[in-house]
DNA sequence: CGTGTCCTTGAAGCGCATCAATGTTGGTGG
DNA sequence: CCACCAACATTGATGCGCTTCAAGGACACG
């Protein structure tokens, strides 16, 4: 029933460096299953010690941590090709929980034979710390937005980080992408109210630059929604896949 | 004149786990040499691509980016025992940059040896990214604070989290322990503004909990502190040198 | 046809930024 | 030794960007 890691339906697109030959069948012994879960699931929780690791193959969800008093910060988004559970895998314990947004279809590995990855394979080993030190630059990006972007410029700086992850997934079609969030996720992702997310989504619209609605995220122009954002639009590089 | 790995002031500390015979002779095999710089000189730049990587051996220091617009968001402290250069390490690009906040001297390590970590030591590759899941962890919880958090809590956040640091490195004395940055440097850390920064310590220092002049941090409160920043006190998990 | 979820819009108020000025300390050169 | 200046901390005043409160609309579902 489980794909087949050699037909990875992951491994044709553009943001994704290929499997060595070595490397697939490494991969192909590490996987211990698939699992289908859907939307609204939670997968793990803050401060679980979860016995498995995942890859989503399918959908999208998002990472989130939940203070005290209540409130919730979504850390990032979770497309197909990401890696799920890397702190739980070195530390034992997951700092953020993670749930699914979509319908998604993942990946299992069992973390017990995650040390085998260092031991057998440098190479898969050196692409996790890549993964890591990816993850910490998208968060280091984040703080600054958070810290120093207005609200305006920080929503257009979400929408252009999102779109720029949808070419690369080459789920873009006409500049637009599928995008299965609410504005509360949005909101809750930049610190912001969810009545100013949605304003200020609406002078992003007014001055077309982008428009999201339905599910559906619009680009109608990049470069100005960049300018706005005091970001590049260069790219993104190729990732491994886990 | 350098240290020699087997006298590293640092492996004596609570907040390091120690080292083995076999990963110390591979250490000390890999460390190019020391390096000691003044207060104020930038170490790496953000998108440089350096061929060294750094541990702080004594000294502070912090890792900031800065946006077009040149706002400047602070992403983290560095303290002694601090790992510094992964992402140029493995990316080959730094995502921020790095600055000597009091004069630093720094164990000194060659890149182009870096992949040797990887498939000639397993277990140090391992702890390269244990640190990176701890930092990602970090981030995590400081984007929480700026996303929600108020300027009180997030302010006492932060003191928290540098007095439980402190100690971890066994600096402090008599619940005071030496802080040598700015208020700026908290204010860009938390995206405040410094008036707003200078105001909430004054608050802070008002209500018994804590106060931080000249260059000294003392917690007068640290549960009280943790009550107000939402967050728990317990001690920090043990981590490895690099 | 009621109920729940999400999006949208208006109104009021507060937490914070910004502006501005003054105090303090340490360094530097005449 | 003092005049001067730069860097940083402090404090008051003003205003805006945002949050919160409130209400209504659109759509899906049982």
């Amino acid at each position: 029933m489980a794909t087949d890691c050699k037909n990875c339906p992951l491994r044709r697109r553009d943001l994704f460096v290929e499997f060595s030959a070595e490397e697939l069948a490494f991969m192909r012994n590490f996987k211990a299953g698939e699992l289908v879960i859907d939307a609204g699931t939670p997968l793990l929780m803050e401060g679980s010690n979860s016995p498995q690791l995942f890859t989503a193959l399918h959908g999208m969800g998002l990472r989130y941590k939940t203070l005290p008093n209540g409130r919730r910060q979504v850390v990032n988004l979770i497309y197909p090709g990401d890696f799920i559970g890397l702190q739980a895998a070195v530390m034992g314990e997951m700092g953020h929980s993670v749930e699914a947004t979509t319908r998604m279809t993942l990946c299992v590995f069992d973390r017990s034979e995650f040390w085998t990855f260092f031991k057998s394979s440098p190479s898969r080993a050196f692409d996790i710390t890549w993964l890591a030190a990816i993850e910490e630059h998208f968060l280091g990006s984040s703080l600054a937005t958070l810290g120093q972007r207005t609200a305006l410029q920080a929503v257009a700086w979400a929408l252009s980080r999102i779109f720029l992850r949808g070419q690369a997934l080459e789920i873009v079609r006409n500049s637009s992408m599928p995008f299965p969030y609410r504005q509360q996720d949005l909101a809750d992702a930049l610190g912001l109210s969810l009545v100013h997310t949605n304003k200020t989504l609406g002078k992003l619209r007014d001055r077309q630059m982008a428009s999201w609605s339905d599910g559906v995220l619009q680009i109608n122009n990049m470069t100005k929604l960049c300018e706005v954002a005091q970001v590049s639009d260069e790219p993104l590089p190729r990732r491994p896949i886990m």
